[in-house]
DNA sequence: ATCCAGGCTA
DNA sequence: TAGCCTGGAT
């Protein structure tokens, strides 16, 4: 037990009970164990309790204290940070060489704030190298956040079709209208307060606020992304739930990342030093710790090595905070593959949820060169031109199917093209393609005009020019023949 | 085929 | 708290 406790220790440097208390810590661990490491999530669910999570998940007697940067430590990670950031981050389009506040002539400072807008809005929740592309298109589109805001929404969420998460497109064409409003036109200074991002600018939230005040404005305004919390949670071994804003794991991330910042002389390239690290080095899986400029300022970092010192003389089971991995199981060769990816701690992902959908591409003309689409007004998709669906609960059964694609068959003289997969954040979507003809669909058709009025004919060439989804685009392929029917039936769950 | 990452809002 | 999309890794 003494000897457990010691690697609890040694590999936990937020664990300071004495081993007469490590019984019951562990057993706390484990109930609060509903955020797991990165690494270990099925593992420990599968093996662990599944108890509800009770209280806080920053273990008691856990003062956030011991996860304080020291002014001495804060001081060496910015060094080391921008000094890495400056040499060695990938030049990205929409990276600007910080300028003070209001120091460049209004109309170019307007720009940098609209470039920062645009990029940081494209880049939530997804990737640079997705991003870049669509990043110059719609600076070609939209040069000027006048240009957008003068757009109508159709253009913009043609400009936006393929990138996902459509509300972020509506969002940003409301806010490049409020910022053209309230300031722009005025020649008044747009307010350098994330407040008053957050408050009034549809579409920013605490991430993008602080962006565009550090990146835009050179104000030492924190930010948090996905990979500042990896980062963060790393460096200061932080054992805590990070799933929700207010959860205590998020708000120690937050309080360091406004302690690195303040007082920094050039804050957004501070911020952008730590999300970078987070993208090219600090990564999920497989953190490449021999780069990293920070790994001796880095407690998970720290862990790994006492954990290949120990290692040779350890057998069994070493506990780690708050699950246990079996020392025997760690490949030798790659040990840094552990310590850093318990970081940070996630909560169990729920289950998407089956939907069945009838998809009918009506083809119109000898040469079917047009197809009815229509706009869906709210929810998913919303924004975008589709085939009209029909959508089916995922509890309906087979017969429930077959009843609904013959009906449809019938009503249609139609043929089935086949089946599509496809996945959104929470939803498993099997989509059955019909396809029929104009002239055997034109009651069909008439009764959808009077439920959804934005119906319309759309040219076969210029089905990419109007804003459809990945979802429309994998159905019609499957249409034309050019996509690979799925082959498995989904959900066949036991 | 399956899983994962990633901010904001109603 | 659940809804919202896609691309990349395994």
């Amino acid at each position: 037990m003494i000897a457990d406790a010691y690697l609890y220790r040694t590999i936990c440097p937020t664990y300071t009970d004495s081993p007469s208390t490590h019984i019951i810590r562990r057993v706390f661990c484990l109930q609060v164990a509903r955020t797991v490491p990165n690494a270990f999530q099925q593992r420990a669910m599968s093996t662990k309790s599944k108890s509800k999570l009770t209280s806080s998940p920053i273990l008691s007697n856990h003062p956030s204290s011991l996860h304080a940067l020291t002014p001495a430590k804060a001081a060496l990670l910015r060094t080391h940070l921008t000094q890495w950031y400056l040499t060695s981050a990938r030049p990205l389009p929409w990276r600007l060489p910080p300028i003070p506040y209001n120091s460049a002539p209004y109309p170019s400072y307007i720009h940098r704030m609209y470039c920062c807008l645009l990029s940081e809005t494209m880049l939530q929740q997804t990737q640079v190298k997705t991003v870049l592309p669509y990043y110059k298109k719609w600076l070609q589109k939209f040069p000027t956040i006048q240009a957008l805001a003068a757009a109508n929404e159709e253009e913009v969420m043609a400009a936006w079709a393929g990138l996902g998460y459509y509300s972020r497109a509506k969002r940003l064409h409301q806010a490049a209208k409020h910022l053209l409003e309230n300031f722009v036109e005025k020649e008044k200074e747009v307010p350098t307060s994330t407040e008053y991002w957050v408050k009034n600018v549809p579409g920013v939230g605490p991430y993008t606020a602080g962006a565009i005040v550090s990146i835009a404005f050179d104000v030492p305004a924190p930010l948090v992304d996905g990979n500042v919390q990896r980062v963060l949670s790393r460096l200061l071994a932080i054992h805590g739930d990070v799933s929700t804003p207010k959860s205590a794991g998020s708000t120690l991330v937050w309080e360091t990342a406004g302690q690195l910042v303040a007082g920094e002389k050039h804050p957004g390239d501070l911020n952008q030093s730590l999300m970078e690290l987070g993208a090219t080095i600090c990564t999920p899986v497989a953190p490449n710790c021999s780069k990293c400029p920070v790994r001796s300022e880095c407690l998970a970092y720290g862990n790994l090595l006492r954990l290949k010192r120990k290692r040779k003389s350890v057998f069994g089971k070493v506990e780690i905070c708050p699950g246990s991995i079996d020392v025997n199981q760690l490949p030798v060769e790659k040990p840094d593959l552990y310590i850093p990816s318990f970081y940070p701690f996630k909560p169990i992902k729920k289950a998407q949820r089956e939907e069945i959908a009838l998809v009918l591409v009506i083809v119109r003309g000898r040469e079917e060169n047009a197809v009815y689409l229509e706009k869906k007004a709210k929810g998913l998709l919303a924004g975008l031109y589709d085939f009209p669906t029909v959508l089916l609960d995922g509890s309906s059964g087979k017969a429930d199917l077959e009843t609904a694609l013959n009906a449809h068959k019938e009503t249609l003289n139609a043929r089935t093209a086949g089946t599509t997969k496809h996945l959104f954040s929470h939803i498993r979507r099997t989509s059955h393609v019909l396809i029929s003809d104009a002239d055997d669909a034109l009651d069909f058709i008439a009764s959808l005009r009077k439920q959804n009025t934005s119906g319309k004919w759309v040219e076969k060439a210029h089905l990419e020019d109007v804003g459809v989804s990945e979802l429309c685009l994998k159905n019609w392929r499957l249409a034309v023949g050019e996509e690979k029917e799925s082959k498995t039936k989904p959900s066949k769950r036991k």
